[in-house]
DNA sequence: AACTATTCATAAAT
DNA sequence: TATTTATGAATAGTT
């Protein structure tokens, strides 16, 4: 809204996205003020940042008030579970039958869960079965699935690690990395290793490679 | 705002606190929408009008979700993980907020694919990410369902070679032995590990607590 | 519903 | 983190 438009997608760089969160929050609850204000509404307003805590509003009475009067005024609809997914294209197949497998690997899991109270006892399972093969396929995926997610952890970390060196090769020296460091992360990057750890950062993840299940033969 | 500063009170003209409520009613949601997208947050709005009519918005999932969430979130006092199992109700919940995660999970790795060719790199994704929370969270419950359909195949492995033994008894003769193993694995056995590898399945599982992400202290 | 004149919100800089 | 400022957005009052 100021000094440039602003386009409307994931803010990249995450102190501006960390800023633009706070401010716009404010905002955001303050014309939620002002709105129940003037037009007498009851306005409740739930809020979980991307690290996952929580902000709430709520202009009357509690949060919890205004979610059962929620409640009651939404569920008088039917309760047909939208389900509504996904591209009409015909990679919805291949989306739907792993989302298949997948939940049917879910309820299995869950079932194990439940009926054996954390401990696992083969063939105490409830009545759906999984066979060798969908067991396998499962399996495969689950390892893809997993190498990819550490993949993007570990791309997360390393880009988190060039904002770092970028900011201490600016300032061309070491007194203020401490400063600097305290200063970019909110709160969030105050475990970052100092530079002379992190000249490779791949040397961090070293761990992963040595454990990630699909180049160990087996796995876990 | 415009044509004179407003009076933070009620408005008594009717027709102008219908037409400010929605003016500005759509101008919050459209707030919520910016920054649950400029800043990844999930947000949920909950507008009851003086006549109470409902309007709401679930930026994520749906606002039962976002309830359920923010119930888990704000009341973390007397939860104390006792496993006594919930409600069929909250445990549906659960259950949703689970195949939710593994379905955004999905999307994610299958955008991944679709984009890179099978080469990952990041931060050339579409435009759904995943939190690093999330990621996490996505990590330890594959790592607990692999580790299930592990001790599945292991289990069947098991019967299977119980059926084995019995079969020699009766026949008082190891010739056969080679042949039943092949034909009950499918192919598909090769890296279960032996039986004396994991008595205690939970030391299979040991390394990774240690290399952990959330673990680590990155958190971003 | 449109249209402005204003006020407001806020991105970037400090 | 707080303040400042230039600029885009939201919107009150009008038509």
């Amino acid at each position: 809204m100021a000094r440039g438009k602003v386009q409307l997608r994931r803010i990249e760089n995450p102190v501006h996205r960390q800023v633009t969160f706070c401010k716009r929050r404010a905002g955001l609850l303050k014309k939620a003020r002002e709105l129940s204000i003037l037009c007498e509404a009851d306005i409740g307003i739930i809020i979980f940042s991307a690290h996952g805590k929580l902000y709430d509003l709520a202009t009357t009475g509690t949060m919890e008030e205004l979610i059962e009067r929620y409640k009651s005024a939404s569920g008088e609809q039917a309760n047909a579970c939208g389900d509504q997914r996904m591209d009409p294209k015909q990679e919805a197949m291949v989306l739907k039958q792993e989302i298949n497998l997948l939940q049917k690997g879910l309820r299995h899991l869950t079932l194990d869960k439940i009926k054996t109270h954390g401990r696992y006892i083969y063939g105490n399972r409830a009545n759906e079965h999984m066979t060798v093969e969908e067991l396998n396929a499962l399996e495969r995926y689950l390892e893809i699935w997993m190498y990819n997610i550490r993949s993007a952890k570990e791309g997360m970390l390393k880009a988190a690690n060039e904002i770092l060196q970028e900011k201490i090769v600016e300032q061309n020296g070491l007194i203020d990395v401490g400063m600097m460091v305290a200063d970019q992360q909110n709160g969030h990057f105050s475990t970052v290793p100092l530079l002379e750890e992190i000249t490779n950062p791949l040397t961090i993840l070293s761990g992963y490679s040595t454990c990630r299940g699909s180049e160990m033969g087996y796995s876990f």
